[in-house]
DNA sequence: AATAATTAAATTGTACACAATTTAATTGCG
DNA sequence: CGCAATTAAATTGTGTACAATTTAATTATT
């Protein structure tokens, strides 16, 4: 077998466990907010951006339409956001926050240094592996662009 | 809002967005041989240590018997393995390549180039990135145990 | 030997993720 | 204006992922 087919010497498998990991170290703790994390995204983004609409969520978190709209619904049932078709494009769905959506905000205050405690690397680490990781996304978006 | 909970300065987000990229890099190419990425991982742990049971190749990719059984009869139908239950213990699902299984390793030999190329990034610093991933999850595992 | 405890897979149920198609609304063009 | 093209979401279908439970087999214990 060629050195290159083992497991071992893939990069890509590293970060196929890695984002796994993190998400299940997300799990128990977005569990208080009753959250799953792309649920816990869509609100970051909410809170962040203010309200907007499907595809500007979708863009932002790389998301499509068949991912979003029933996560988007699960939301809804929470009661954290509202679904409303544009009354100026009927095609648009605007994402409201509810009461109860910006006020659970105060609550996920606290995750991302559960998050940083439970993760235990240094924050030098975690910019270094930010950074690579951006340049690689980077250099894959522009390959995207150029073929089309 | 805290700078922490903004999206852009969290560290998971990227991890989580590269894994999906990862993966959408090899989905054309793996169409060609018929596999998802997982069903590519599971191939390749069979290729690497030869015919194994079904909770040895979860240990090795972080899998659980409720992802693997249906994925392993999907690798059944497509005639590249074969799923039996051990004489010497009932309880043990043994996984063998079939001919075809063992055959399709030279097409899958370049996969890795392939993807070498698509993600267009120096050796140095994919090792960089794996070396961070791994002591990273090293972290990780090491919590984990003291929590027994 | 009989029962309890453990183990390996399978099953059930929920929730992404994404390709491909559909639906409905809007825009562009002759 | 009227129809084609485009656009935004929704829908459909397939395939992970994983928690929790179940099933069946094996091992340990009394």
């Amino acid at each position: 077998m060629s050195e290159q087919l083992k497991l071992t010497n893939q990069v890509c498998f590293p970060v196929y466990t890695l984002a796994k990991e993190v998400i299940s170290l997300y799990r128990p703790i977005l569990k208080e907010l009753d959250l799953t994390y792309p649920q816990y995204l869509v609100m970051l983004v909410l809170w962040e951006e203010g309200d907007q609409n499907v595809s500007e969520i979708g863009t932002k978190l790389n998301l499509d339409s068949g991912t979003l709209t029933p996560l988007l619904k699960r939301l809804e049932q929470k009661k954290l956001l509202e679904r409303k078709r544009e009354v100026t494009d009927e095609r648009v769905v605007k994402i409201n926050l509810t009461e109860l959506g910006k006020n659970i905000q105060e609550k996920a205050e606290c995750v991302p240094s559960q998050i940083m405690t439970s993760l235990n690397i240094s924050t030098d680490k975690l910019t270094e592996l930010k950074n690579i990781i951006e340049h690689i996304l980077n250099q894959i978006n522009k390959k995207d662009e150029t073929n089309l």
